[in-house]
DNA sequence: ATTTAATCGAGACGGTACGTCATGTCTTCGG
DNA sequence: CCGAAGACATGACGTACCGTCTCGATTAAAT
């Protein structure tokens, strides 16, 4: 996730690579001023510009490894975030799910975590590039949530005809929603019902 | 793209400026346009330069009577959209709910309406003062559902522990979350799922 | 010479201007803006982000009224400067030639002016569009100094088959390879020999 | 525009690098290629960048043997043009003069060596260090038509109290004052009218 | 019938951020 | 240790929109 496709291109065979490698202080130091922005600012802007200025790198560092902002964005928080995707497997699904659900949003509801997410969305809105990642991205978590049901469908927890996928829709689409708009909690208690509903 | 140096039928003559009175003329065009741009481009900016020239009308008189330039659009939205918020009262809270979902589903993927609502969305996520007024509209819709709700709990179709705003945000969640990220499908049978799995 | 070709355009008949004036006070700050930067840093970048924060005014401005950043460098300097193109008459060509001489050695050595005028030149070699106006504003000063030797020759101060030409650019000519090279006094001294050399 | 990506023939296999000693043949490919771009883009930027990738050479190869992009320029150009200062002895002030001058105006309008010259001066224009060195080239060019005025005055065909420095000015800056503004010819004829202008 | 005042189209204004470009230094590797 | 490749920090560039602010013209209501 910490690039895009830099694997393979063997290309040119007999030259693997020539010129200064890249360096790796400097990728570091744009996440962590990515992420520290990102956090910092609930919703604010965070240009270009300033990321740069606070990582101490030139902005054409930062368009040489990632093809916009966002991605700049996005990989930070990933970066970061990359192994709490939890899966748990309890052997009940009820438990299961109101594990991963309550893992969720209590993650996201975290400090750090919320704004820079918060943000995060609103910049892919406007970038077309951030959204394919975005959309990769949650497409990670949908998959990781839709194992949890299948283990449980095939645990005879839940009919055959259910639709999982919507089922993981209704999961994250609450989540987002919620997140985005702000109207209602995104508690424990919440997350409780939430999984309650789906199992019934 | 549409944009720069579009044809821009300004119609010009048709429409004399008033004085004194606010003129509904330059309101239609400006909603018009700002609803054809909304359709048009998919995702693309949609600036206020953009619609004042396609609506052949000064930024000013644009600003003297929106907020911003997300009121324009939501306006231009809703202003056509007025009256679908459907309510049904069947007596049984399952056919209710069917209707409903299935309404807001086709409603938001009919052709002029989906883009539109895409490009809203996104122009939302970057100005706070839209943001206010999604909100609000987002708003006025659950609180349409939650009745429909009220009414199915009130005959009894469902338990007094349910959390009706969770039920709510399932059905909005699962459709802003489709509809935004286009990874799964917003159709008459997932409705009906989506509704059967709530008042099971 | 303060803009390029302000006048006319009549065009449109019925509709002469449309739309907010051209603000002076704008104009006015750009071109002491840049003046007092073409002075002080005698030969440093002089950028047009600098000139646009000087003023107070915003690069779009800039950009709007002059084509280039050259442009209003040049503007800045003639602005002021528009008036001193001698052109004595006193009856004498020798007495004639040496004050114009003398006036412009004198005149781009005072202290405002001649690092001015250096970092205009220094513009100029990489900005086509200010190289155009430098030709006009030289062809200008060429135009004057021959005015004076045609009048001498009229008198038959000069022989009928100089080259008139010639003599100008050889006056201009000491001029600006001095100036821009600094290997040699442009004092009055210099000035009188210059002159009798010429209508010797 | 002939930069971003001219069919850039590298001559990559006829020239493998050598290690060690300074590779002449590098050396060489810069020269050249520096020469070719002088001449080819008249008044074009000629980057560093475009140097060593037309010469297929490493960036660092050319600043480790010249101190500035100013100086491989220059060098280029005078290894070329090296010992064409004429300096000629004929006995007569006056045919010396207009040989050099004649020489100097026809070697500068030849096709390769003019749109380069006229490219290292607009260099210089913003290259302190190459100021630096054109200061010396041109001084060395006024010191070798001084002596031929010296040589003159000696023979008596000059009256002592002549100022020598401001002739050689006249000469060179005639020239240089055509050269960059292009208003008027350097031909045969206005160098017989200057030196003959000198002796009278 | 005049005045008055708010409207309109047009567009200039001060800003902020963008993404690109060139410079000169640095690091890495193969020969 | 040379030379090609190319990453790096820096900083100017010219463009795009934003939301505000004049303009002169137009026109309905108040005098």
């Amino acid at each position: 996730m910490s690039e895009h496709d830099a694997p393979a291109k063997p290309a040119k065979s007999a030259r693997p690579h020539t010129g200064r490698r890249r360096n790796e202080a400097a990728r570091r130091a744009i996440l962590d001023a990515a992420l520290r922005l990102l956090a910092d600012a609930d919703g604010a802007p965070v240009t270009v510009e300033t990321i740069a200025r606070e990582a101490g790198v030139g902005k054409q560092t930062l368009y040489r490894w990632w093809p916009s902002k966002g991605a700049v964005l996005l990989d930070a928080l990933t970066d970061r975030a990359e192994q709490d995707v939890p899966a748990p497997d309890t052997g009940s699904l009820r438990d299961d799910l109101r594990a991963v659900v309550a893992a969720t949003f209590e993650g996201a509801s975290a400090p750090p975590t919320a704004p820079a997410l918060r943000t995060l969305a609103r910049e892919a809105a406007r970038d077309p590039h951030l959204a394919d990642l975005m959309r990769e991205f949650t497409g990670a978590r949908r998959a990781a949530l839709r194992e949890v049901l299948e283990r449980g469908r095939e645990r005879g927890e839940l009919p055959k005809g259910r639709d999982l996928d919507l089922m993981v829709d209704q999961v994250y689409g609450v989540f987002w929603y919620r997140f985005l708009l702000g109207h209602a909690p995104l508690d424990e208690r919440t997350a409780t019902d939430l999984a309650d509903s789906l199992v019934r």
